[in-house]
Formats: structure tokens, sequence, C-alpha cells
DNA sequence: ACTATACTGTGAACAACGTTCACGGTCAAA
DNA sequence: TTTGACCGTGAACGTTGTTCACAGTATAGT
């Protein structure tokens, strides 16, 4: 019989006060794939992605790296279930009441808030291909709601790729986005400011001028406006459904 | 006196027959940060920006790892410059003779060609600040262009985000894009067409009836198409120059 | 009720990564 | 000729993802 370790006793205690009564869950297997899972989320919305390792990931869950690896294939596996996790809460809830690019608005804004409460996540889009099912979800609802344009098959198809890319392009340069650098608070704002005031007028006078506004404003307002602007080319086209090859 | 072995003769031998007339530059510091940076770009070009290792740039230059931080900061600080090295290649020229829709589209043609021509680069550009002389010189040079389009100082610098980023995610998004699996050949295309045909019609509509036209066709006309409905929008506000609010 | 089997976490190891540092050797100036 | 700045070497440290034989437990089969 071993000998028992102060280490011992308190585990027993401790995992004898909530995880016993059903038994069948937590007798053995204290792991799986949906704890690893929430936990990688975890990781991945406090400090970004780049902050997600496997040893870090097992140390939180209480394990050793390798035991990882009876539940996930790889950290690239790993990570497209994190992606498709978290578009899980896109709401693709179709309202038919209103007009299409209305419909597509919602779609953005609640994919672009998704986005931006998992920080970290978009860049994971950009790298890997989409083909989990809630990330084909999402593709289904903005095509359905772009079909009712009533543009050709490609046209439209061009058109969800062109709001899908404008959506995710936003969300990766997030400031917040600490995967990388990047984090821009108060003091590197005024230094940034700083930093595009000095530079000679005579060579980047456009910069020297707007340079400001480029990385400045209302994240919301500069969101919304770059998809109306993007929207009002979408229904100039929808009103001409010829489509004239655009000559190159 | 140490001992002369094979290998230093050899040596000796060989950098004697082409390198020393000049004297100036090559009698001891074989490295510079222009050796250093042509050879990461040729592996970024060849291999992506994740097989950018400093171990195998050194190898490739013959040299110990830890004689690259002789003449580069960091990796980090690599990446910056081989991003800046690359963007010097984009023709900032202004063509004033056209207007502005024009002039933005030729910038956008020549910056993803640029960097479709050096494929891993714009995966960099997203994920660091663009701070260089050379990046500077493109920011500049779009927001030249989109100036004559009369709008105020915000949605004229808002109007040059929109641009660029579509713009550099669409570069991102390219099949070709070594960097972290993703190379997509006939077969991997055929195979993905597949997939979009064995998906439940009943769940998917659209994506079952449109699915094949997202990631295929013409990249060329794919990027001049989306381009233009962007400039479409973009026209379109440049009309009604009084900014009302969007509302929210 | 006992055995066999499948499953799962352990511990150690491997290869590769970015980065640092004392040590010499080579060049240029004094 | 001596001094001093520069620069590549070699080795090491700490990190990463991943694999594998081993041992323990829970379940199924008899």
């Amino acid at each position: 019989m071993p000998k028992l370790q102060p280490s011992d006793l308190g585990e027993a205690q401790y995992s004898l006060w909530f995880s016993p009564p059903d038994g069948a869950e937590s007798r053995r297997r204290a792991l799986t794939r949906d704890r690893v899972l929430a936990e990688a989320l975890a990781i991945i919305g406090a400090d970004g992605a780049g902050a997600l390792s496997m040893r870090a990931l097992a140390a939180r869950l209480g394990v050793v790296p390798g035991a990882l690896y009876r539940h996930v294939r790889s950290k690239e596996q790993l990570c497209d279930l994190a992606v498709d996790a978290v578009l899980a809460e896109v709401d693709t809830r179709a309202s038919p009441a209103r007009g299409w690019p209305e419909q597509v608005r919602v779609l953005a804004r609640s994919l672009r808030g998704v986005l931006e409460d998992h920080p970290g996540i978009a860049v994971l889009l950009r790298t890997r291909d989409p083909l989990g099912p809630n990330s084909l979800a999402v593709a289904e609802a903005f095509l359905s709601a772009l079909q009712q344009a009533g543009l050709p098959a490609r046209p439209t198809a061009q058109a969800f790729a062109l709001v899908y890319d404008y959506t995710l392009g936003f969300a990766l340069s997030d400031p917040t986005t600490v995967n990388e650098q990047r984090i821009q608070d108060a003091g590197t704002r005024r230094q940034l400011h700083a930093f595009f005031r000095s530079l000679p007028a005579d060579r980047f006078p456009a910069l020297a001028a707007l340079g400001q506004h480029v990385w400045a404003g209302n994240r919301d307002q500069r969101f919304s406006a770059g998809l109306d602007t993007l929207l009002a080319g979408l229904q100039a086209a929808s009103r001409l459904p010829v489509t004239r090859q655009p000559g190159r």
C-alpha cells in the first residue's frame, strides 16, 4: 500500500466535495475534449492566441502535456476546434422582415462582436480554412441573405467574400489583439499622433494631415461606415443585373 | 601556430577566387544586414514566412545562429525590415492624368501584385504595425489619391483603411500562401468541390449552390470585381459631401 | 466474480526554436 | 607596433510541439 501523502489527502477531499455524484463522468477521465477546449478558449480570451501553448494548457488542467494528445490530434486541430466553438456564438438566425442589406449588416455586426470578444481568434480564422459546422453556418447565413439581392451566382459568392473579408480584416486590426504586441493604450496612442505630426510634411503631406484619423476614431462607427460604403457598392451592382465583364 | 586543416585550405583558396578585389567590402565582414535581409526574403518567398527561422537563415549564410544578432536586433526587427523592403517594390508614382478611382485601382493592383509575389509577407503586415519608410510611402500614395474625392478628413482616412484592408485581406487569402498549410492545388480543389456538393442541401442550401464559386474563379477578376464595388460605394459617398452620422 | 481488453494519464525524451554570452581572431586607427 | 573596436564561434539556456513505453483504472465478456 503506498504511503498517503498530504497532497493525496487534500486532493481526495477536495474532489469529493463536488465531483463524485454523477459518477460516470469523473471517476477517471478528469480530462475531456470539451474541458480541453474550454480551457484553451479561456487562455486565448485572456492572453491572446499567441499565449496558447500545449504546456501552459496542460498545466492549467493539472496534467502532463502529453495527456492532451489523447483528446486532440495536434495543436492545429485544437485551434480549428476553438475557432468553430467561437463561431457558434454568432447569431445566424435570419431576420426576414428587413431587406437583405440590413440582414447583412446585422450578421456582420454579430460576427465582428464575437470576434472581438475573443481576441486572437480572428488571426486563426485567416490562417486556417474554415470548414467546421459553425463556420459553415455563418457562411450559409451570409449567402442566403445576399441571394436576395438577385445577383447571378458568381457575383453573389464574391459579395460574400467581400463582406466576410472586410469583417475579418477589421476585427484583425483590433488594437487590443494582445496576440503579437500591438496593444495600443492611450500612451502609445499619443506617441503615434506625435509620430505622424513629426514626419516631414513635404514628403508625406497627406499622411501628416490625415494620419491621425486613420488609426483613431470610434471603432464601432468606423466599422459601420466602412460596411455601409461596401453595401452601397453592392446595391449599386444589384441595380444593374446584367454583369458585363469589368474589362481588364 | 594552429594546424592547418584541409577545410582551412579549401576556404582560403575558394574565397580568393572571387571576393578579394574590392577589399573594403569582404576582407572580413562576409555578413551584412543587406545580405541577411536578402536571404530572409529568399526563404520567405520560397517557403513562406513560417519557414523563416534564425537557424535556417544562419545555415544558408554559412554562419552560426548567434552571428545574425550582430546585424539584427531580433527576429521581430528582421520581419519588419523584410516587410518594408518588399513594400519598396510597390509603384507609388502618381498617375495624375486619370481620376482618383483609377489611381486607387492602379495602386491597389500594384500592392496586391507585390504581396502575392512574396508569399508570407501579407501575414506579417497584419501582425505588425507598418511604420517603415516604404510602408509610409504606400499609405501616402493612397491617401493623396483619395483626397481628390473631396471628402472630409475622417471619411478619407476611413476610405484608405477600407481599400488597404481589402487588398491585404485578399492577398492574405491567397491559396499559394504556403505559410500554414492551405496550399491548394487542383487535387484539393476538386476535393473542396466534392465537399460542398456533399453537404446536406436542406441545412445549407445557399452554400451547396454557391460554395464552389466562393473559393473558385480567376483571382485577378475577383480582386478587380471586389475593388470595383468598393470604389462604387466610395463614389456614391463622394457625391453626397454632407456626412450625416450613419445612425447607430 | 474473475479475467481480459481498451482506455488514459505519466514521465521521459527528442528535435527545433529564439536568444545570450564569454571567447578569440581580424581589421583599422593611433 | 600597439590599441581598440568590431564580428563570427561555440556552447549553453529556456521554451516550444510531439512521441512513446509504461502503468494504472474502468468496462466488457465469460
